[in-house]
DNA sequence: ACCTGAACACCGTTCAAGT
DNA sequence: ACCTGAACACCGTTCAAGT
């Protein structure tokens, strides 16, 4: 199943030669590479233990708890967003959102951690808040209005990803895919006329009735239209605090 | 060939006399129930088994896999929502998305699981895509404009709940609160100024800034917010729809 | 058709013990 | 400080067997 290193392995050890061979922080990237790999289904504290050669108290000792090595494993996916810089707030937001998309794509089985475990971790997220806030704060929210904006945007943001590429039922995707393809099209047309006259173009490429994750079938132009909407609601949100400022 | 009966049989056995005991209906009520009352971490077949007071063997029979019956309880969760009839389409939606929280809200543990395991499975669930896509129609969408519009709503309801609901690490939440809480006020002015400054208003209400999720503190004002902003996005874009087509 | 009883191959986490 | 080796209490799922 695994190969053992060329180097004979120092079978009984105590403290390692180097002065501390692991680290979190390796842990969390081995970790992120098996989940890429494999799916965070097949993810256990034993797996990412073996895969780095040591036993699974080990990993225990560097991150405590599995909970959070998934949260690590989160936080290293989202410190590779890069903030874009110098534009205007409309465009920052735009970009923000296509960085943050590019980087779930190369990480596509963690999103589902993204909308979960989020929670500031390191600097880096602290500057995507910056961001965010100072793109606003252009835009011209304060306060409140600020702070409705900003949850409005992170949500959107984040949200679509989650879903665009949230795992569908895991190993039997074949018989199951065949049975909502069967349902989706015995929808009858008088009761759901809508549904059933626009069918051919919302199968497997809408929410709910799709049978195919972001992976497979990514929703580059909904993605796009869903930045369009938000900015220009932000924008409707901007010119009615306005209003009634003045 | 029989066995002697010298070993009493302390339990029943075989077919129940009732003609079927337990059904999937059951067992998903059941699994709510449970998760409900002690969350999504505290779930597992043999917990519910042991509440049903069945072996765990017997659950499999129904449910066939332990995925299965969680999107068993997604799907129970969303059969609660009622879509509303008979009013604008922008009224229309935001009346959908404020009956989509209060259904979450009476079952944040399983936020999670409708971003993620969300999939077509009763008729009810079609009867809301068809719901929307009738709304947007009447707001002027059709073919690829209808299918990204739809998209759009759906990921901006569920992606906010899915978010506002979603899990902060689970048990050591008092010294995790605390730790975050701690790091917040150490940003620093020079680097993070807007941050900085909003702190007060921001901390614990804004996503990534926050220790507490929707069920303690609900972000009731920027949901609110969050439905204008889609709304009027909406608006914006059947405009444009509208300008490119004549 | 529906359920028991037991087994299998895992899992996260803890703990004494080594170095 | 860092890791071994083993143990504990669980878990999802399978399977023969009963009725």
């Amino acid at each position: 199943m695994k190969k053992t290193a060329l180097a004979p392995k120092p079978k009984t050890a105590g403290r390692p030669t180097g002065g501390g061979a692991l680290s979190k922080r390796l842990i969390a990237e081995a970790a992120l590479a098996h989940i890429d790999e494999f799916g965070l289904g097949a993810f256990s504290m034993r797996e990412i233990a073996a895969k780095l050669g040591v036993y699974p108290a080990t990993v225990h000792w560097h991150v405590s708890t599995r909970e959070a090595l998934l949260a690590e494993v989160a936080a290293t996916v989202m410190a590779e967003v890069t903030p874009p810089t110098e534009l205007l707030w409309q465009e920052w937001i735009a970009e923000l959102f296509r960085r943050c998309r590019a980087t779930v794509r190369r990480h596509p089985n963690v999103a589902q951690l993204l909308g979960a475990q989020l929670v500031s971790n390191g600097s880096l997220q602290t500057e995507l808040v910056e961001g965010v806030l100072e793109a606003l704060t252009e835009a011209g929210f304060e306060g409140q209005s600020l702070l409705e904006a900003y949850n409005c945007v992170i949500a959107a943001m984040l949200g679509f990803l989650t879903m665009e590429f949230s795992p569908l039922p895991a190993d039997n995707t074949q018989a199951w895919a065949e049975e909502l393809r069967e349902r989706v099209h015995t929808i009858r047309p008088l009761d759901h006329p809508v549904l059933a006259r626009n069918l051919p173009l919302l199968a497997n490429n809408a929410f709910i009735v799709r049978w195919d994750n972001g992976t497979t079938v990514p929703l580059d132009s909904s993605f796009e239209r869903h930045i369009q909407i938000t900015v220009d609601g932000l924008e409707a949100f901007a010119r009615r605090v306005k209003g009634s400022q003045k």
